[in-house]
RNA sequence: GGUCUCGUAGCUCAGCUGGAUAGAGCAACUGCCUUCUAAGCAGUAGGUCAUAGGUUCGAAUCCUAUCGGGAUCACCA
């Protein structure tokens, strides 16, 4: 679903009439046709005059002059043949352009008119959003917190494209990981549960995953001091086998060992729902692996069929991938039964099937997993399903810790909860600082506390490319200055101090002639990139590109709300006509934001 | 070893579908609150865009190679 910005581009109407107007004048100066790709009207640098920009180099081949004559010429043609292009300049190559004050004026009032600005119209197509895809025996930690922010905002952003969304998650809530934790809880636990202990019940249960692999080193220590080697001594420890011996008996549907398995995985959902509320995130539909982990085994024998796939002497089938340059892949065992991928092909034609609508799914998935994606989708193509061309792992980096990885069997993670907890702290200690709570209740100051710490959070792992690896340092709290969310709710918030006393003092919104200065005009242009930026985010899947652009045209607007009066103006034109703008950035702001899962206060 | 990916200021990152003098934030230093919220604004300093070639009027951006980091190449999930 990659898509060229230029295809965008090139229907906003300005630079269409530009483009238009160089090929006729390219044609009638020269006699010539021109590429219609070689011409890209660009945004005017800051540091010279005009509004937007034509590149003329392409040109020169067929004006056989130079740059300088050749932008010369098509200036003078544009300037004349074009009405909203008042006066040009040229250096070296680049032919500036100016556009006409009324042009601008009425972007505003196209932005000021449309309450969803931006939103495109609907597209008619679904899109599945995978994400957040938690295992059953331990807490959310800061990994899932990247994955589910990026696939929240993943999907807000494509409904904001017009698309229908469906969010989903699969639960990991078999094997023998889940095994282990409830092993450790029937072995060690005395029958302690979330309210007697006094604990979240997914923390209880990630506890009893701890205490498992504690119990397992110390059988595969006193097995390896009994001289056996690491390898054997780690399939031999008792308590490991005693795990796999429950994944069998839970498989089989043994009674005890299912009711086990119900109503821990029921403690960890309730921990689940807690931790999702907090982050504010949900879900339309949910699949639970332990309904799926068997789907797959007739798609397999529909590959047999169409000779997609080969059985092998000891009937094992796998799927040839040398055309590809992959390794070939296994899809069942010789005794029949499946792997991962053999799952992963059902639940996706599962999907189809549920969905005949759709038209691709997004894997918000961890980079670890890229050859997996890879693999899944060729398959899926291979096996002739379509919409495997719409499919998109969404790889997103590993967040590591200073002294290396997180590992949950050992412990060393950030838990998501107490991170969480953290940040609203320290937001509600720089807040109180400050002091600006007057007038606020105490459930408005928690909830604006939240909306800083949490909406710090978000920006924070979103704003990095996805596909990009990060560390953590939990010794350094979160920054909240700079390139951050404070920074992006703070100039809503003065905004919106603004058109309160506008209103107060019963200030007109209505202008009629204004004369726009330079400020108005950069931050009107980056108004009016809004819609092309939530596009192109769409497109290439990344709310890293949204997070850019906001920053941008914040940043803009501080700029001009610290040097251009707006209640303090005296003609009443200007300050309508800034009020107009001010309360136009503030509603981008927040459409966008609210697009990243971030809340704006209308007061901090 | 094969494949993929990343390498831009002391640190964290934009920019990468080729365009002008490579931009922010943090950290350091300097100014700006009797004036619309100083979580702000303005400024100083900081760069061989990993390296070497190539394509091009033009390369941080595209291609090739090399170096360095990460991931992966399971009859694990």
């Amino acid at each position: 679903m990659r898509e060229k910005k230029s295809a965008f581009y090139c229907k906003l109407k300005m630079e269409e009439l530009i483009i238009q107007a160089v090929i006729k004048g390219i044609a009638s100066i020269y006699g010539a046709e021109v590429d219609v790709n070689s011409i890209q009207p660009q945004k005017t640098r800051k540091e010279f005059e005009g509004d937007l920009t034509v590149v003329v180099f392409p040109f020169t081949k067929i004006s056989k002059k130079s740059p300088e004559q050749t932008a010369e010429d098509l200036g003078n043609y544009l300037v004349e043949h074009v009405s909203q292009i008042t006066d040009f300049n040229v250096v070296k190559g680049f032919l500036n352009l100016s556009i006409a004050a009324e042009y601008w004026i009425k972007e505003l009032e196209n932005i000021n008119q449309h309450q969803q600005y931006g939103k495109a119209a609907p597209s008619g197509k679904t899109y599945m959003v995978e994400y957040s895809s938690p295992n059953t025996n331990k807490p959310l930690h800061l990994g899932h917190l990247r994955n589910i922010f990026l696939g929240y905002a993943v999907a807000e952003i494509l409904k904001a494209n017009g698309h229908s969304v469906i969010k989903t998650q699969i639960i990991n809530d078999r094997g023998i990981h889940i095994c282990k934790s409830m092993l450790a809880w029937q072995k060690f636990g005395k029958g302690e549960t979330p309210e007697s202990a006094n604990l979240k019940g997914d923390h209880l249960v990630g506890k009893y995953y701890v205490e498992f692999d504690k119990a397992y080193k110390k059988e595969i220590n006193r097995l390896i001091e009994e001289g056996l080697t690491k390898e054997v001594a780690e399939k031999e420890a008792p308590i490991f086998k005693e795990a796999q011996e429950m994944l069998r008996k839970w498989e089989q549907g043994d009674e005890e060992v299912v009711a086990l398995w119900k109503k821990m995985n029921g403690w960890v959902y309730e921990g689940f729902d807690v931790t999702y509320k907090t982050m504010g995130v949900d879900f339309d539909e949910l699949y639970y692996e332990s309904d799926t982990y068997l789907l797959g085994k007739s798609a397999v024998e529909e590959g047999l069929k169409k000779q997609v796939f080969e059985q092998k002497e000891d009937g094992s089938v796998w799927c040839n991938l040398s055309a590809e340059k992959l390794d070939d892949k296994l899809l069942l065992r010789a005794d029949g039964t499946s792997v991962y991928m053999t799952q992963d092909i059902g639940t996706a034609i599962e999907r189809y099937k549920n969905h005949p609508n759709l038209n691709g799914i997004i894997y918000t998935v961890g980079n670890e997993q890229n050859h997996h994606f890879n693999v899944l989708f060729t398959i899926l193509k291979k096996l002739g399903y379509k919409w495997a061309e719409e499919c998109h792992h969404l790889s997103y980096g590993m967040i590591a810790l200073p002294d290396g990885k997180m590992k949950s069997r050992e412990g060393t993670v950030v838990d998501a909860d107490e991170l969480m907890a953290e940040i609203v702290n320290d937001a509600k200690k720089m807040t109180q600082e400050r002091g600006h709570l007057d007038g606020l209740s105490q459930h408005e100051k928690e909830q604006l506390y939240a909306q800083i710490g949490l909406g710090g959070l978000k920006y924070f792992l979103l704003k990095v490319d996805a596909k990009k690896g990060m560390v953590f340092n939990p010794e350094e709290s979160i920054d909240l200055n700079g390139n951050t969310a404070p920074f992006i709710q703070y100039a809503y918030a003065r905004i919106q101090s603004l058109l309160k006393k506008a209103n107060e003092l019963n200030y007109s919104s209505i202008y009629t002639n204004v004369e726009l200065n330079e400020e108005e005009i950069t931050l009107i242009k980056l108004m009016k990139d809004y819609p092309i930026v939530l596009h192109e985010a769409g497109a290439n899947i990344s709310p890293a590109t949204l997070c850019n652009y906001i920053y941008e045209l914040v940043k803009t607007f501080n700029h001009f709300y610290q040097n251009i009066p707006v209640l303090r103006e005296e003609d009443k034109n200007k300050l309508a006509f800034r009020l107009v703008l001010s309360e136009n950035v503030a509603k981008i702001i927040a459409l966008s934001m609210k697009l990243l899962g971030i809340e704006v206060p209308t007061k901090m």
